[in-house]
DNA sequence: GTCTATAACGAGATAGAC
DNA sequence: GTCTATCTCGTTATAGAC
């Protein structure tokens, strides 16, 4: 079927798709997803309603969307991440810190505060994110328990739960005190309790 | 000045005024600030929109009270605790396990997943109660510490936005599972770091 | 695939009578 | 202190031309 094909180097994801997505996503992790509306969308993309209307039908949809692809951005970024388990856990918690240095929540966070005005495929596609990176969590937990690298007792379930519990709480606080520092700092309590060492204090200026 | 005297018994704040801020309470809690509007506590309470502005002329103002409000009462529910620093931190964590089996997020849990679409009074006010709320715990955690009661490394303050960070975390995550069981398991898990023993397992009937 | 135009509704808020 | 009536604006969504 020559007539489909197209150069092996075009990118396959329609242009004006993607950017929608990018700052739907943007706009949902700063202000929630009751928080933004197709208007915000259509002015910084210079495109009317309508056309978004166009690519999503509803705003539920979009919603949707932007979680399933989130999901599967986050974790094709968790199976990227390799060193020792602590280091491991380490590049875990920065992902988090990338995105708030960014002035952004946790995508699934910010919706998990909404969950209850959220549209049934939303949630469902939310509960799958959570799912997800439990299971990523609870695998390399395990993993870092059984070779010495981490030391913690009990069920790795329940850390798991607790890691990311303290994680995107401490994104919540930290954005309400427009202190970054607030994060990295329980980040790093959590990390200690699972036997993770904290870095050497960086001197200034030594990059 | 006895033109200005009452009854001694009679309730202080305007019956009216006392509902409204209970009905927004409880929406905001389930649903977000952004999350209700005027025509929905109106409804419930059988009175007008119109006749809510006279009492909060804004919206803005209604959540600034809403958040002094709790502010006032969390801390009142604070200072009742008592105990051994044990059953304090365990009736600490009570009282958002309280909350979450009514449905509902901690009020200040939930602005502050708003935070960035607030208006500055309430960000304010925001503010104010984690401090207060901040401030209790290290009081708690440094006597508890003290007595031997409690067991934790380093910083009190830290060990404070830990546990906040990961109970409010372990809400929102509870919620979006529909499973309070969730959070009561994290916030055993907190508990045990500082040395909180676990309780027996409830046998079923015996309560 | 993008547009203009508009529908249909709900939001926060105000004026002014009672 | 509560009401009716109304305003203005923003929201999601649709119809139909280009």
């Amino acid at each position: 079927m020559p007539m489909k094909e197209r150069p092996a180097m075009a990118p396959k994801v329609p242009e004006t798709l993607e950017r929608i997505l990018e700052e739907a996503q943007q706009l949902a992790q700063e202000r929630g997803f009751n928080g933004f509306s197709y208007a915000d969308i259509a002015a910084t993309l210079k495109i009317t309603k309508a056309s978004l209307h166009y690519h999503f039908a509803t705003k539920a949809e979009l919603g949707r969307a932007l979680v399933a692809r989130y999901t599967a951005r986050f974790q094709a970024a968790l199976e990227a991440l390799d060193g020792t388990p602590a280091n491991i856990l380490r590049r875990y918690v920065k992902l988090y810190e990338d995105v708030l240095v960014r002035d952004r929540m946790c995508l699934c966070g910010m919706f998990a505060a909404e969950y209850s005005t959220l549209p049934a495929p939303m949630r469902n596609e939310l509960r799958r994110f959570f799912d997800k990176n439990e299971a990523w969590l609870v695998r390399h937990l395990e993993e870092g328990r059984a070779a010495g690298a981490l030391q913690y007792e009990g069920s790795s379930l329940e850390m798991a739960r607790m890691l990311t519990a303290g994680l995107e709480g401490a994104m919540l606080l930290a954005r309400s005190f427009e202190e970054p520092e607030r994060f990295t700092a329980t980040a790093e309590r959590l990390l200690a309790d699972l036997g993770v060492p904290r870095p050497r204090k960086r001197s200034i200026g030594s990059g």
